[in-house]
DNA sequence: ATCCTGACCTCAGCTCGTCG
DNA sequence: CGACGAGCTGAGGTCAGGAT
């Protein structure tokens, strides 16, 4: 078999059709037409006609496009419309530059793409101060409690020291759902460990499920019916089309889906870049798919392994038994069987 | 007045190819 | 094989101008 370092790269590069990419949009067809009639564009019209190519580009190769797409895209809106061609050597400089000497690329293209990914990563660094905070509160309502909260912090007391009787630990954890999730609201986060220290009994099989219903009676029974046929089937669709899907969809089996659109999300959602001393560090997608999805033939020592997760990995993260061939999507998924580790040591 | 966006800029760090 | 440079991205800062 040859070394797949040694086989040459061919990279597909999208013929861009900028006057249809235009067109598919009122603002852009009104560009189309000055362009056209008037050899010229205002920097409003420029600016709008930017946010259009370049949303285009994301959609078709990622936030990170390669240098090569964006040449393509600059080459193309000059051959589109050569009254943009500018007076550097390449004709789209204006547009697309590449970088030099150490300087960063730069051009109206590459600089929209810049600004929507600086907007990208501050949102997915959680909210942001004042306005977005103020609104989160009013968007999560907690259901009136049914019980005081003196009577709510006495059931809590018992439930920490008393797992039986199971009907009387249930009746204890629905009366002091609404307590519960005060507690765990307050002071924005509170990290799992905390959590399960100061209410054990979480981890009796149902609770988390009651709270859901008690919290959230509408959406809850919601959940597990949309992730297979709506947001695995998406999942699935959008990894194919970036080309991170290791294997032919029409071989996925229907009853595979939902966990290979799970095992999917850590190499759909790139990791962050992360400080470590004064090092930048950021992990790979196999290091954080391992974090995250931690998969072990069935019939594993669930003692033993515990026990090892104690010391060698950090939770919660989700430990897949799997029963034939999953491993790496190549899947005949069967009796599969899904835990999350919250706690290695709770066993 | 305040916020948002675009443009311009710097710096650190990574990958990859080239060269000795 | 290691050093080095080129090219690139990410992160962050600043400022002007437009929108609200």
């Amino acid at each position: 078999m040859p070394d797949a370092t040694m086989m040459p790269v061919l990279q597909i590069v999208p013929v861009f059709d900028i006057r249809a990419v235009l067109s598919a949009v009122p603002e852009g067809r009104s560009i189309v037409e000055s362009l056209d009639t008037d050899q010229l564009i205002t920097g409003k019209e420029r600016k709008a006609m930017v946010r259009i190519l370049v949303s285009h580009l994301i959609e078709k190769c990622g936030e990170t496009p390669t240098a090569v797409m964006k040449i393509a895209l600059a080459s193309a809106l000059i051959n589109a419309f050569p009254c943009l061609n500018d007076d550097s050597g390449s004709g789209f400089g204006t547009w697309y530059a590449k970088g030099r000497s150490h300087h960063p690329a730069t051009g109206f293209l590459e600089e929209r793409l810049r600004n929507i990914r600086k907007q990208l990563r501050r949102s997915s660094r959680g909210p942001r101060p004042q306005r977005e905070q103020e609104t989160v509160p009013s968007r999560i309502v907690i259901p009136a409690a049914t019980i005081s909260e003196e009577r709510a912090v006495q059931f809590a007391e018992w439930l920490k020291n008393n797992s039986q009787p199971l009907a009387q630990v249930e009746a204890y954890m629905r009366d002091s759902c609404q307590y519960r999730a005060g507690w765990i609201r307050a002071d924005h986060s509170k990290s799992i460990p905390e959590v399960l220290a100061m209410f054990p009994r979480l981890t009796t099989p149902g609770m988390i499920a009651q709270d859901l219903s008690i919290l959230f009676a509408e959406p809850a029974p919601k959940l597990f019916e949309t992730w297979v046929p709506l947001y695995a089937d998406k999942i699935i669709r959008l990894a194919k089309r970036e080309g991170k899907l290791a294997l032919p969809e029409e071989q996925i089996n229907l009853d595979a889906r939902g966990e290979v659109a799970l095992m999917l999300l850590p190499v759909m959602l790139p990791p962050p870049v992360y400080k470590q001393g004064r090092k930048l560090v950021r992990a790979s997608v196999e290091e954080s798919k391992r974090f995250f999805i931690d998969v072990k033939p069935v019939g594993t020592n669930m003692v033993e392994y515990l026990e090892q997760a104690k010391s060698s990995r950090s939770c919660p993260f989700v430990l897949l038994l799997e029963d034939g061939m999953l491993h790496s999507y190549k899947c005949r998924v069967k009796n599969n069987q899904i835990w999350v580790v919250s706690q290695p040591s709770a066993g």
